[in-house]
RNA sequence: GCUGGGGUAGUGAAGCGGUCAAACACAUCUGACUGUAAAUCAGACGGCUCAGCCUUCGGGGGUUCGAAUCCCUCCCCCAGCACCA
């Protein structure tokens, strides 16, 4: 397969400035990607591109990964409806160096070079940036592009010059990086078209030379029909602080039949061969759920390794399988804990509430009228119940606490 | 600044002096069925020391036996007009 037709298959193709997609299957080049430091870890939709990127590697492509420390020093307002609160310098510095960390972390093994576009733009003076850049920027075209006539126009917000100014400094990116590393191309979310579309004409402008962009798609979940990656929680995160491994590897778990198959070609390196016999088994076995739990351990290894997803896979089992929670020894108890809230003994009402998992103590006597409560596998009736040894509280059947 | 229309629980939206902790829809949670899915059905959905009590309907003040509902005042949003340019 080539690395077009792999791109097809997978469902990455979304828009490009390429004449056609198989140019990408002739001489090896370089492109790059970029994540703003707007958070301190990616989400799951970063990830899909990461994905993307991946196959690019794969298939022979140079990487050059960008921070965007100076992008995220004025924040992208693209798709946004208002000013965005400008970060202060200690929350960018903290937030590129957990960027920077799940690179290394999602690309391990993998050749690419890290950099960060504050590194070139920190010493630019403004009376030079207007006349080699702004100068090339057309304002029609700007006060063109449908975020800003919503932002300007009647109801709209408003937006500083220092926002409407950011596709600027993404198309410097692209120049720049086309001057130093000769990279042709770059990747991004379709949500960033018409940002990447300014480099592009940057690189035509000044360097006279053909540089190109290539979006991926933006993740939907089918049944619900929004931007997957999604929970009532927020977004998912690839940094465990914000998103537990467990619950990392429960969400890819608790896919749909109709997306586990899309998810499995997107968020997985798994082979044509075996996504295809992983999508008949969900045709003729839905129950077994195969596609889920391959999806989801898949996923859980490749961000967080393979001892932490076997680790949560082991848990999982314990907590939905036949596994009686008094087996657990201490070491079984410690990686539970990890992954669940703990607790240390209390009354049930109260640790119910402490951990989030009811909102009062009305709440939980809701609940355990209704039967969601259990300990350690039996249902309780009554909320005033002391828990003293070592204990797993269940609500509904996927919140736990464990009590020790 | 003027005129008109609004601000009600997570969201949308009824209510317009007592029967209002507040209809209805969506979201959420739980139960049943299942596969830790979807759909469907049922229930819950301000708080508490829970047959009762307490705190809520933009903020504050008032009228009244009684106010989400009436009056005053302040704040905010929307539409139109004016001012500015």
């Amino acid at each position: 397969m080539t690395l077009s037709e792999e791109l097809q298959w997978r469902g990455f193709v979304n828009q490009t400035t390429l004449p056609t997609i198989t140019e990408l299957d002739k001489q090896p080049i370089t492109f790059y990607w970029g994540v703003d430091p707007s958070a301190d870890s990616m989400t799951v939709g970063n990830l899909a591109m990461a994905m993307m990127v991946r196959h690019f590697i794969d298939y022979g492509h140079k990487a050059v990964l960008l921070v965007g420390g100076a992008t995220g020093m004025i924040g992208d307002p693209d798709g946004k409806v208002e000013e965005r609160q400008l970060k202060s310098l200690e929350e960018i510095e903290k937030n590129k160096a957990g960027i920077a960390a799940e690179y290394k972390r999602i690309f391990v093994g993998e050749r690419f070079t890290l950099v960060d576009n504050y590194d070139w733009f920190k010493d630019i003076g403004y009376l030079h940036f207007l006349r080699d850049i702004g100068k090339h920027f057309s304002m029609t075209q700007l006060l063109d592009r449908d975020f800003v006539q919503s932002r300007i126009g009647r109801g709209g917000k408003g937006i500083s010059y220092a926002e409407f100014s950011y596709s600027l400094i993404q198309g410097y990116d692209f120049l720049h990086l086309f001057r130093q590393y000769h990279a042709t191309l770059q990747i991004a979310g379709a949500d960033q078209w018409g940002n990447s579309l300014s480099g592009v004409e940057l690189i035509r402008k000044l360097e006279g030379q053909e540089a190109h962009i290539w979006t991926g798609p933006l993740i939907i979940n089918t049944t619900t029909g929004k931007k997957f990656g999604k929970t009532e929680d927020g977004a998912v995160w690839l940094n465990e602080y914000k998103t537990s491994v467990y619950k990392f590897y429960q969400f890819w778990l608790n896919a749909d039949d109709t997306g586990v198959v899309h998810y499995l070609k997107i968020y997985t390196l798994l082979s044509r061969q075996e996504i295809e016999r992983l999508e008949q088994a969900v045709k003729t076995n839905a129950g077994g759920r195969e596609a889920q739990k391959i999806l989801a351990f898949e996923v859980t290894k490749l961000v967080h390794g393979e001892r932490r997803a076997k680790a949560v896979q082991h848990v999982s089992d314990v907590l939905f399988g036949k596994g009686k929670f008094e087996d657990l020894d201490k070491e079984a108890l410690d990686e539970l804990g990890k992954e669940i809230p703990s607790m240390s003994s209390g009354r049930v009402d109260e640790l119910l509430i402490a951990t989030g998992i009811a909102s009062s103590k009305n709440a939980v006597r809701r609940l355990i009228a209704s039967g969601a409560i259990e300990v350690n596998g039996k249902k309780i009736t009554n909320d005033m119940v002391m828990i003293t040894s070592p204990s797993l509280i269940k609500k509904g059947k996927n919140s736990f606490v464990l009590v020790r």
